[in-house]
DNA sequence: CATATTTTGTTTCACCTGAAACGATCTTGT
DNA sequence: ACAAGATCGTTTCAGGTGAAACAAAATATG
């Protein structure tokens, strides 16, 4: 007997939508960044510069999605677009200097929601729940699932 | 600076993705069934009859969906649409005769796939992981996040 | 009672989405 | 060097999405 309260697939997508929505209440309206717009930022803050189809990888959204995103943050003057010297087809995209300080103000908007959404979890499960998602990740590898 | 790798909403919003489309490999093609009119006849399974707004409750979909879900269910002869009785807003939907042997032929391979997907983890780490849940939708809740 | 307000489900509309087609570029094999 | 094929990113297009407007029905208020 199916109980949809213990199905984990359903429990992990609304609970993981009800979050998106969450955090972008954060930054939507406040700096006009929309979802796709936010996880390039987030995947840029880390590592730069990147190909799209880097962000396409690291960020689990289809090349289609990414290029809208991408497209939208150059032209608004918070992505530099380039290409890839050795190989035009690259981009290389990177923060201009206003792309920096846009996302110096939003990720610690986003760390802080997230200090406050995690706030009741200790530390230990807080790493277990981490570690747990790892190891579900790394099991739809095996299984074959993209 | 904001890690990504333990940023937990996109953690969870990447394995949500991966699960939800994996699983729906399962019954998208075999059955014709949508990932709403999935998530539909889910909620059905475990009650009956519901109205959409029951529906909607605990599904976490919003109304137009549920509507678009139920209607096109309800063509495809799976679903029954009566009104209740007392109140003629209500609709109260359960299961045609198909529309159970239906479900009965697709929760099995839903809760196969999920078997197969949690093989990795012990009994009691599967307890942890939705307690998290749980605890976090909790908290979600708290924070008036709807 | 009469009317205002609320609730339920559908529909509209502008936008978003992703699979597929595409042009451009690079790589492989001969 | 050349053709065939692969890869990268954009665009197209058919369909999905959700906020808001809506109609129908119930409930609350004076």
């Amino acid at each position: 007997m199916l109980q949809l309260d213990s199905f984990l697939p359903y429990r992990l997508n609304v609970l993981a939508k009800r979050v998106s929505k969450a955090l972008a209440r954060q930054y939507e309206d406040r700096f006009g960044i929309s979802i796709p717009e936010w996880r390039v930022l987030a995947i840029l803050g880390r590592e730069q510069p990147l190909s799209s189809n880097d962000i396409v990888d690291r960020s689990q959204m289809d090349k289609a999605k990414v290029s809208r995103a991408v497209t939208a943050l150059v032209e608004r003057g918070i992505l530099a677009r380039a290409t890839h010297p050795q190989d035009q087809r690259l981009l290389r995209l990177s923060f201009t200097a206003e792309g920096r300080a846009l996302y110096d103000r939003v990720a610690p908007l986003a760390l802080d929601w997230e200090r406050d959404f995690l706030a009741g979890l200790t530390a230990e499960e807080r790493a277990a729940l981490l570690g747990l998602v790892d190891r579900l990740e790394k099991r739809l590898g095996e299984m074959g699932e993209g």
